[in-house]
DNA sequence: GCTTGACCTGGAGCGCGCTCCAGGTTGGAG
DNA sequence: CTCCAACCTGGAGCGCGCTCCAGGTCAAGC
């Protein structure tokens, strides 16, 4: 049930296993358990931080916000505040992200529509 | 009408003047006009390109790409076929990267929600 | 016991897209 | 004519997020 060697833990999450090192290495993961030997063992609640790592990453958010995500998770129960606070924040410019990203979409369209229709006016500038 | 100085250029499309430059250097902007003193001035046809280079950085087009772009217009009417081909596969990264973004953007709410709701169990492994 | 492939570490390197700098030139206002 | 802000050039540097490397260790299968 818990504890994936590293090749296992990159083929569930999706990162690469230069990845998974570096973002130990720089403290998003904490504690990551070892073999006696010293190699790596995930567990499910890594993979669950991996998850929602990848969420964050896929929405724009930077690498130093992420560790201080993780940071206040791991101070404990006193932090649940900013931590909302923090997603909060997150989430209203991902918002603001996805309104800008369908704008230029809208706009992309239409630029192509004009390679489109008949063979009309070149409306905006060069670049029909 | 047209003619600009780098500083409205810059103002006016919301790039720096360093990035302008930049963009010339690259072979974005082709043929930027000069006064006979060397500076550059950029006409309302520089301008729509600089509109359409914002776009597509906005959706995620990588420099080398908008410059294959720009240089299949400046080849001609022949290359409308092409032109039109790269934009259309663009639209269709596009729309994955807003799916993407969207699904993400759900999970994100859904965490969220964990912050917000009464006090109860926390779901998905750690951070709650 | 031996092999072999997965794993370890520290640190250098990369690709992208700018951004900044030094040192010099231009050009419009006063 | 003088001044100074805006501009020029070539090239170095940066911030991000990995990615790769050398040289060595671990552990499962035969």
């Amino acid at each position: 049930m818990s504890g994936y060697a590293p090749s296992e833990a990159a083929r569930r999450s999706g990162f690469s296993l230069d990845t998974l090192r570096y973002y130990e290495k720089i403290g998003l993961l904490a504690d990551v358990e070892r073999t006696s030997g010293g190699q790596r063992v995930f567990t499910d609640d890594d993979l669950g931080w991996l998850v929602l790592f990848r969420c964050l990453r896929d929405t724009g958010m930077p690498i130093a916000q992420m560790r201080r995500y993780a940071q206040l998770a791991r101070d404990g129960e006193h932090t649940t505040d900013e931590r909302h606070e923090l997603l909060c924040h997150h989430a209203a410019r991902v918002e603001e992200q996805m309104r800008l990203l369908q704008r230029q979409y809208d706009h992309l369209r239409e630029k192509i529509s004009f390679y489109e229709r008949p063979s009309g006016t070149a409306a905006g500038s060069e670049a029909g």
